[in-house]
DNA sequence: GCAAAAGTGTTCTTGGTACACCCATGG
DNA sequence: CCATGGGTGTACCAAGAACACTTTTGC
């Protein structure tokens, strides 16, 4: 049984960076400049280089694609595609990412695409490159239930934010409203979700909101979990 | 940045067949008969052959340890490891699979390992060949999870089975036990959770049980979830 | 009748939801 | 003082935990 028929092939690391923008979850897709599916939005991604991990290669693609230091932010390997004709190219298989990023100027053309652009995932589906719509809706719903029992909402804000920020970031993701009172509570009374700065925001108009950054847990307990009957 | 110097490899898949076996939460492992870490237990697996998608060959390698239909019971990827340096004989790239079954007469010597035998996770953990410590791990905690918010419980049962067995899946494979006429009620509300069929069994000693078999649902809802204090 | 396991009923507590209400600011 | 969003108090309801109690079998 030894035969050596095994494949020898390459593998890639696809990204799925999401991040709230102008009030809807959105992704950052590049315009392809290569031959297959040139022209067409795919997700960043690229090859592992020899010698090379894969968690390694996916902090170096974020950091070409964005120019951000992946190490810093939430960067999560969450499936594997790896069916033998995914790329006209030949076999590839590819390790995907989710990435969670704070609202950011960032997209800057990347070095093997044309281009790079944040886009509704509502508006993207069913336009992408490969089997990248696939990746995207698993990715998205990935996330979705991450919110539930992962401080991971906090990874989509900014260093300092208030716990209105954060409920959006739930609100958007889940596409559903919450109430702001008893969210307040919810994260307020879970430990070491967040902590308070001091420091307050002042809105264009309203109440001061406390400022909070985020605490040290990474698991969420008691849950918050979305509205399944709804 | 195009330069040809992405990795070509050889993706495996690894296998963490789980069942539950005299009281206790067992895993499937091979002896190694060839070269590195030979004679040392490790998880089924091998490498995936050219033309084959990763599902196919991971379908085809558990009936090659086990003699079983992969089709037929649960199989799901669950991560993929791919340090430059966690296999000796050069770079591969691994899928692991989790694999439920029941309590079944199964482990015949495979055909590139010398034997295969069930044994506990609990005595296993710190012996495994490759980086397949760390993978039994993250299985084991990836089933724990999943028994919260999935029907996966069926799995490890026949066809048949009472309320009492699938209540010990849970006792055994989280650590803790659980009260049984509570957890009655809540697998009996649970919608498509589990069907009666009609038939009973007559243990040792003791009022006859219901026999149920699997419903449709793959989702629990609500969920049965882990007593996360204790 | 006794042991053992299945299953029901009941109480208590906890956590979620809905919502009235108050607070702090800019205009 | 009004509009706007931040935040608290509270009443209600549903789900979970604990546990007394009944049922159904073999011996």
């Amino acid at each position: 049984m030894t035969t050596r028929d095994h494949a020898l092939l390459r593998i890639a690391v696809d990204l799925v960076i999401l991040t709230v923008r102008e009030g809807a979850l959105q992704t950052l897709v590049v315009i392809r400049g290569n031959k297959p599916f040139a022209g067409q939005f795919a997700l960043p991604g690229g090859f592992v280089r020899a010698g090379e991990g894969l968690d390694d290669a996916a902090v170096r693609e974020l950091a070409e694609e964005t120019g951000l230091d992946g190490g810093s932010l939430h960067l999560e390997q969450f499936a594997v595609y790896g069916e033998p004709d995914r790329d006209p190219r030949g076999r590839v298989v590819s390790v995907a990412y989710l990435a969670i990023m704070p609202d950011l100027p960032v997209p800057t053309a990347g070095s093997d695409a044309s281009g790079a652009a944040w886009v509704p995932v509502s508006k993207i589906h069913g336009s992408l490159a490969f089997d990248h719509d696939r990746i995207l809706t698993d990715a998205v719903e990935r996330a979705r239930r991450r919110l539930e029992l992962t401080t991971l909402a906090t990874a989509f804000c900014p260093a300092e934010f208030t716990i209105g920020d954060l409920r959006s970031v739930y609100e958007v993701v889940w596409g559903e409203s919450l109430d702001p009172r008893n969210f307040s509570r919810k994260v307020i009374n879970t430990e070491k979700f967040i902590e308070p700065t001091g420091a307050k925001r002042i809105p264009p108009t309203g109440r001061p909101a406390a400022l909070y950054r985020a605490g040290g847990a990474t698991t969420l307990n008691p849950p918050i979990m979305r509205n399944r009957s709804r």
